[in-house]
DNA sequence: GCAAAAAATACAATCGATTGTATTGTTGCT
DNA sequence: AGCAACAATACAATCGATTGTATTTTTTGC
């Protein structure tokens, strides 16, 4: 039964050399000889060596980890961005530490905090739905700790951002509705707090415009989207004294449980009331009707995040230019918003 | 701007005491008088000290990290596993380390080598779809590295267990369908190198016994269960040569699709085949008609195992005894299966 | 064959915190 | 006052690997 704790000194001792340079050979140092590498590789073998990560870390100050903080894991949108930023940072010889706030504050604070204090070598986040103050990630940058946000807007100068473009998802989503015929447009909107809802509004009020409808402040209904908002967020749209034909809503969560609701009280979908959602959960594309929505490519996202992280890490010389990456969303047209064929 | 690097040395140097006094202080020691403790507080908040944890996990080799590994962290079983697992571990003072290995072997062996690399004081995992070989975890638990696996059986003697009772679930959905007067039911498999998958069909070999049907082999069909298969198992099923009238998936995500394909075909759930699943995702109470379903409650799993890892991380004193806990499926009727009302 | 250059290796400090042991300082008791 | 008992603090080794500098060994060129 080999002992787990071989060390660099017992590999040393046994061919009576130094410690340092069986260190080097280990890491393929060319101070070493062909020779005395071969021997060390082999006696470390036969030894059963394991790097103490820890030690070597210390050492270093580098953990080749970087943390992601994201709200909920389950969520399609962000377990995609994940395997993005996996896909990128393995292949570059960093592990991924994963993390979830669940959308709370305190969550994320203690998370940022612990993984500072595990010293990854970056973080890429997407903020909380609670989080109204960027104090806890104020400075990181600054201390050896990069940042860089996704999905979710924040506004402090430091960190490098990967964004959506939400405008275009908000206008693009309703100027769809607007094509199907509908007129009376409802929007569910998320907690004001949160950029991406806004922008999503922006989107939403400015196709309105465009297309000469009037927008009205009764139409948008505030929540958090969640399974259990959307049907009461229905219940709102049916008291609406206006009859309503179509619901932009700001997720997909939202805007099928309503959906459901709906279905349940005899509106026809989207006969009635055409329907589109945002984030493209798989689920959207497998209910009936089928959910129309924005796709948000989490996939690329990730990968853009994790790329731009690892340059910030290795570039720590050439800091300060901020860098903001864009992307577009994609409109999927379902049958949930199909009136004209 | 307060430096990151502040550690125990600056403050004893600040404070003209030693860096002993200090670290025991910041771990409230009672060697320490109250009044030093007090002053090194101070001292220690107005330099902004933040304890290496890198250094202090090297000296104690011990992290308080324990790993998970799923093979994806998108399934909502999985995802409210770690949620279980997340909030036991944090209660006491654990971070979790979330990794994914996509069902993948050597991205699992990879994972557990980088994992116990860096030293957590604990792995939990369910299994990969791949893995058919479990050298990569033997000798681990000796090694002082305790593993608990869950939900996916593994052949291993050392670590603990918490497993699903599969064949109870595999009985229970099929007597279910054979009450909803099902008489020729298909059962959709797993591979076979998992357990699971076997105590499933067991299950359900069981309860047709039980009830005097007679079991045939061309009525079990195996793939890998995700959603292309569930396409192909379904048209299988309509080129079988009897006429079949319940299909019991060992997943969801075949069950919906297959249901999906045979509504498409015109076939009418659940009058002409019911059907259920197995594991409860959330897109099965939503689809329609709603799918039947045993409901693997993977929060409570979890929970039990972070509760049974500390425990083992606790008394490695006491170790040997291996414990396996076995938890009951329910059983979540909906209209996929309800033939009578 | 020998000095100079280059290669290979050894020495020793260091990363920052923890911890067993030794030392100093206090208190209490007779 | 004197000594035991105990509290408070200091000293020093240690966790395991890394790395700048010094030293030894080998190679090169003339």
């Amino acid at each position: 039964m080999e002992n787990n704790s071989t060390t660099i000194h017992d590999i040393a001792k046994a061919l009576g050399i130094d410690s340092s340079t069986v260190s080097r050979a280990l890491n393929n140092s060319n101070r070493v000889s062909i020779k005395t590498k071969q021997k060390i590789l082999a006696k470390a073998n036969e030894l059963g060596y394991q790097r103490n990560v820890l030690a070597s870390n210390l050492r270093k100050s580098r953990t080749n980890n970087i943390g992601v903080i994201v709200p909920r894991i389950s969520r399609h949108f962000f377990s995609s961005a994940i395997s993005g930023i996996e896909e990128i940072a393995f292949k570059e010889g960093y592990n991924v530490i994963i993390c979830q706030s669940l959308e709370q504050f305190e969550r994320e604070q203690n998370l940022v905090q612990t993984l500072v204090a595990n010293r990854v070598d970056g973080l890429i986040m997407s903020i909380s739905m609670e989080t109204l103050s960027y104090k806890h990630l104020e400075g990181l940058d600054k201390h050896g700790t990069p940042v860089l946000i996704f999905d979710r807007h924040c506004d402090l100068p430091g960190p490098n951002n990967v964004l959506l473009d939400d405008f275009k998802g908000g206008f693009d989503a309703t100027s769809h509705l607007i094509s199907q015929g509908c007129t009376h447009i409802v929007h569910f909107s998320g907690p004001d707090s949160l950029r991406v809802y806004k922008n999503r509004l922006e989107g939403y009020k400015a196709a309105l415009e465009k297309h000469g409808l009037p927008f009205r402040e009764n139409f948008v209904l505030n929540s958090r989207l969640m399974t259990e908002d959307g049907v009461s967020l229905s219940e709102k749209v049916l008291a609406l004294p206006e009859k309503i034909d179509g619901i932009f809503s700001a997720n997909d969560v939202a805007a099928i449980s309503a959906m459901q609701n709906l279905k349940k009280k005899g509106v026809r979908i989207p006969e009635d009331i055409a329907i589109i959602g945002f984030s493209n959960e798989p689920i959207s594309s497998v209910i009936e009707p089928s959910l129309s929505t924005m796709d948000q490519s989490g996939s690329e996202m990730g990968k853009l995040a994790a790329t731009l992280l690892l340059k910030q890490i290795k570039n720590r010389a050439s800091e300060k230019k901020v860098e903001t990456i864009i992307i577009n969303p994609t409109l999927i047209v379902r049958n949930s918003s199909k009136k004209k064929s």
